[in-house]
DNA sequence: CTGCTAGCATA
DNA sequence: GTATGCTAGCAGA
């Protein structure tokens, strides 16, 4: 469509910044022949092609203006310091092309527009009310709703890659609202992107009832108070917040562009220039655009009109030739499908050679022990990649190599320690070729672990990896595979599909690979975390899992008898009291029961303003009433069949007779394992009940189970971190640690402490190391809150060393943005800088646990390794079964347990030389429980 | 069927 | 008051 009818002259906007970044993603990784990226040149010059044409025509004449942001901050930023806080860097991939973006944006005869300080979004409105004031009719053309606020008689919104349109009434229509109301809209639901703050849990739906109610956003501040439930409660809470997010997401019309357009604010100063074809032909030819560059050769050969010709924007080389496929991003790749030996061979050939070579192998399952093989790919550079499918049974599907052959070829390669491979997440692909057999050796590098040491803080999916280190997107398994009750197999993938895919995963591995671990290797703790620390372990847990330890199922399922029997008397002796029947596992009915029927007092209230039923509050009641000590007790009981005695039985694998955990390894970002499928880090201990779970937890005949654990290894990190004498002395002479602190404290004799002071003792000891405040040790302790400061007053005085690493640590985070442990690894800390108090608190807070979990968790890591070396390297059967953050359990045959109860804990203590003595303790016994 | 909350198991 | 994972109930699709 075009403007052609209209009798004003039209003045054409483009956000340039709101089409980068789509630009970007949307285009393949397109490349200059010497290797410079041009994918978003290329879509932003074949977009501001056609938008020339589109609206204003092929002819002479016109005016318009294509607008970035500047690099820097911006006036918002000093409005608010959270301002597009959460915002990702630009990738370096995309920054390089900017200039060369402004340069052909200007050839192709734009007036440019980039002014530091001010938002693109603000040099459009304010070009925009100028140029609808002189008369012209303003086409903006942006990727971004914010600008619908611009809207008038005299401005329309065009988003180029979608060609929506909108008028007045398209904005309605589209958000609900007018134009005059886009800012009110905005405000109370906010803007995730730019991390500014609406209404909690209000969205357009309750934004657009409420404006249509209470008429502008004043209105509905203004009837705040009548407004009901959750939505209006958190508009309360907003009402101080709104005024401000109202600026923030207001486009700025009347910005001083004077020094930044020649002869503004007069409208002739953004007349279209004619195309510098010169220039143009140069900047192809550099940038390696040959079917542009051919068809302006020709026009100039010819010498013919200013034609402007438009191919489409995602016609990838521009020759028009192909048609644009609606997958894009797998153009200018070449990925090969695998269907016969010659070219297995060929490949297996390329493989052996490569100085790197990464593989991805698909399964039809997400259980790594369970998972049978339905392809493998693998890539050796950039851009290339092989697909081998074997097991796609869909009708239809071409004849594959049978999975045997295809191993018994690759196999050599495989199982070759020198042959030097890549992956992501390689533990899982270890455990699917070991599934057929497959020892798979040579793994140097781990994309999943990298970007894990690299930044823990983020998700470490290779679609995200692609995405922030290649700016790319390439194909998701959901694409493929859909989701939910419809999700196919991947056996059913098109093979062609499923090559692209797969080949891509592979591909985009290495490339992954070769930005991320140069970025990695820059910071020399991180190297040495990485390559000696969470390599080996991810080689370790590996062997844990697939070795897995033994269930006694039988002895569960009489427990879970045991527990069933005694929760019916529970909730028979429940339901008298109560005087009817109701559901005791759901703390909505036991509120209902609580405190409506029974009149109970409230004591607190849930996040969501529900009367809470939570352990505190049952045990406080239960002083008073019969009823709680009965629902705190089917509770527990609940939790423990529902949790342990019933499910882990299930979760034994038929064919091994074991259960086999999965350790996460790139989760916890202070560098903790976490274990699921089923969780084996919190099997429980603290109550008589709950421990008889690990009876279960058995060594088969011949064997015993040996546990391991660390001996107070955060308080002894803290001693050593923070060099607080009367700490370390503490450690020195082997005294307990609680009594120690407990005579400090109560300024009485180790010999002297009550069990009470200790209790305490060990209350603020286990406190410090989560960075407590009075409140939490009154809480924990149920005494006042002054009393609590007064014991953290008398703690710090006593141990000074600690309170200044305290003090220390906090500024430091705040000035680095991050803390390390002791080995190197690095927590980023985001909202230590942030502005809102209580997420700053919890930031200080976690930068004074995290080197203290994150150095426990560095040593334990390093025990495993040096635990499993020397098995290993002594040629024992001895395996390690489970690892629970500070402790290790083996499954043990009896001929080795001399072995293994001495040279454990000393391995375990000597992986470190700190300035206290590491111990570590060691249990045994027949099954786990009977181990401590 | 999916996603959320409340509650609770561990270090 | 740090770090996790799992379950039942329940609401909205």
């Amino acid at each position: 469509m075009s403007d052609a009818n209209t009798p004003l002259p039209t003045l054409l906007l483009v956000d340039g910044s709101s089409y980068l970044y789509r630009a970007y993603h949307a285009m393949p990784d397109l490349r200059s022949p010497d290797g410079f990226p041009t994918g978003a040149i290329h879509g932003l010059v074949a977009m501001m092609k056609r938008l020339r044409d589109q609206i204003i025509g092929s002819g002479p004449g016109g005016h318009a203006a294509c607008v970035f942001d500047a690099s820097g901050p911006t006036f918002r930023d000093a409005w608010y310091d959270q301002y597009k806080a959460q915002r990702a860097p630009m990738p370096d991939d995309l920054r390089t092309q900017i200039a060369p973006i402004h340069e052909v944006v200007r050839l192709l005869g734009w007036p440019v527009l980039e002014v530091p300080g001010i938002e693109a979004d603000d040099a459009i409105g304010t070009l925009a009310r100028v140029g609808a004031a002189a008369g012209h009719q303003v086409v903006i053309s942006t990727g971004d709703k914010d600008l619908a606020q611009l809207v008038n008689e005299r401005v329309t919104l065009i988003n180029t890659m979608s060609n929506e349109r909108l008028d007045i009434a398209g904005v309605v229509a589209k958000f609900g609202v007018a134009p005059d109301r886009i800012i009110d809209y905005l405000t109370l639901i906010g803007d995730t992107v730019d991390n500014v703050p609406g209404v909690d849990k209000v969205g357009p739906k309750t934004a657009v009832k409420w404006l249509a109610e209470h008429g502008s956003l004043d209105g509905v501040m203004a009837a705040a108070n009548g407004i009901k439930g959750v939505a209006g409660e958190n508009l309360r809470k907003a009402l101080d917040w709104l005024p401000q997010g109202r600026r923030l997401v207001t486009v700025v019309t009347d910005c001083d562009l004077s020094a930044h357009i020649a002869g503004w604010p007069a409208v002739e100063a953004l007349a279209l220039q004619p195309v510098n074809r010169e220039g143009l032909l140069d900047f192809y030819q550099r940038y390696g655009f040959k079917a542009w560059r051919k068809e302006l050769e020709a026009e100039l050969g010819v010498g013919g009109s200013v034609a402007v010709t438009t191919p489409g924007l995602f016609d990838a080389d521009g020759t028009g030739a192909e048609p644009a496929k609606p997958d894009n991003s797998t153009l200018a790749r070449s990925y090969e499908t695998v269907l016969d030996a010659d070219r297995l061979a060929a490949w297996l050939e390329r493989l052996q050679a490569a100085p790197l070579a990464a593989l991805d192998t698909e399964t039809d399952s997400l259980d790594p022990m369970r998972a049978r093989i339905v392809g493998i790919s693998f890539a050796v550079q950039p851009g290339e990649a092989a697909y081998v499918p074997v097991a796609h049974d869909y009708a239809g599907a071409p004849d594959q190599l049978p999975l045997d052959a295809v191993l018994a070829t690759l196999r050599p390669w495989l199982e070759d320690a020198a042959a030097p491979k890549v992956g992501q997440n390689i533990k899982y692909d270890t455990h699917v070729l070991a599934n057929h057999g497959i020892s798979v050796r040579g793994w140097q590098h781990d994309t999943l672990l990298e970007s894990y040491v690299f930044e823990a803080h983020l998700t470490h999916s290779l679609e995200k990896l692609a995405e922030r280190h290649l700016g790319r997107r390439g194909l998701s398994y959901e694409d493929l595979c859909g989701k939910g009750v419809n999700q196919i197999p991947f056996s059913q993938v098109d093979i062609e599909r499923a090559t692209t895919y797969s080949g891509e995963d592979s591909e985009m591995t290495l490339q992954v690979h070769q930005v991320l671990h140069p970025r990695v290797a820059a910071v020399p703790g991180l190297l040495h975390v990485y390559r000696a620390i969470e390599m080996p372990v991810s080689l370790i847990l590996q062997r844990i899992e697939r070795h897995g330890v033994l269930v006694d199922a039988g002895v569960l399922a009489q427990q879970s008898h045991q527990l069933a029997e005694r929760m019916m008397q529970l909730e028979q002796q429940a339901y008298e009291i109560a005087g009817q029947p109701f559901n005791l596992g759901s703390p909505k009915q036991i509120g209902e029961i609580l405190f409506n029927r029974l009149g109970l007092p409230v004591k607190k209230k849930t996040a969501s303003g529900a009367p809470s039923t939570d352990e505190e509050v049952l045990q406080e009641l239960a002083a008073d009433y019969p009823l709680p000590a009965r629902i705190l007790e089917h509770r527990s009981l609940a939790k423990l069949k529902g949790t342990y005695t019933d499910k882990l039985p299930l979760m034994v694998n038929p064919a091994t007779g074991r259960v086999h955990t999965n350790y996460a390894q790139a989760v916890a970002i202070t560098g903790r394992l976490s274990s699921n499928d089923p969780n084996l880090q919190n099997i429980p201990i603290r109550t008589a009940e709950g421990r008889r779970v690990r009876e279960a937890f058995i060594a088969p005949p011949g064997h015993v189970i040996v546990s391991a654990d660390y001996s107070q290894i955060e308080l002894r990190i803290m001693a050593h971190i923070s060099g607080d004498p009367g700490l370390t002395r503490a450690f020195a002479e082997g005294l307990d640690v609680h009594k120690a602190t407990a005579a400090e404290v109560f300024n009485t004799t180790v010999d002297a402490v009550t069990s009470e002071q200790r209790r305490y003792a060990k209350t603020i000891n286990f406190g410090l190391i989560y960075g407590m405040g009075a409140f939490g040790l009154a809480q924990s302790l149920g005494i006042d809150q002054k009393m609590a400061r007064d014991f953290i007053d008398r703690y710090f005085a006593r141990f000074a060393g600690v309170k200044r690493y305290m003090d220390e640590t906090k500024a430091s985070a705040a000035d680095k943005g991050y803390v390390e442990t002791l080995f190197g690894r690095r927590i980023e800390l985001p909202e230590i800088r942030g502005g809102n108090g209580p997420r700053r608190s919890g930031a200080e807070r976690q930068a004074i646990n995290a080197p203290m979990q994150g150095t426990a968790a560095d040593l334990i890591k390093l025990a495993m390794i040096a635990v499993q070396g020397a098995l290993d390297a002594a040629g024992k059967r001895t395996a390690m079964v489970m690892q629970v953050h500070d402790e290790l359990v083996f499954e043990v045959p009896d001929d080795e347990l001399p072995w293994v109860r001495e040279q454990v804990p000393a391995l375990m203590a000597g992986v470190a030389q700190l300035s206290v003595p590491l111990l570590a303790e060691v249990g045994i016994g027949p099954n786990w429980e009977q181990a401590h």
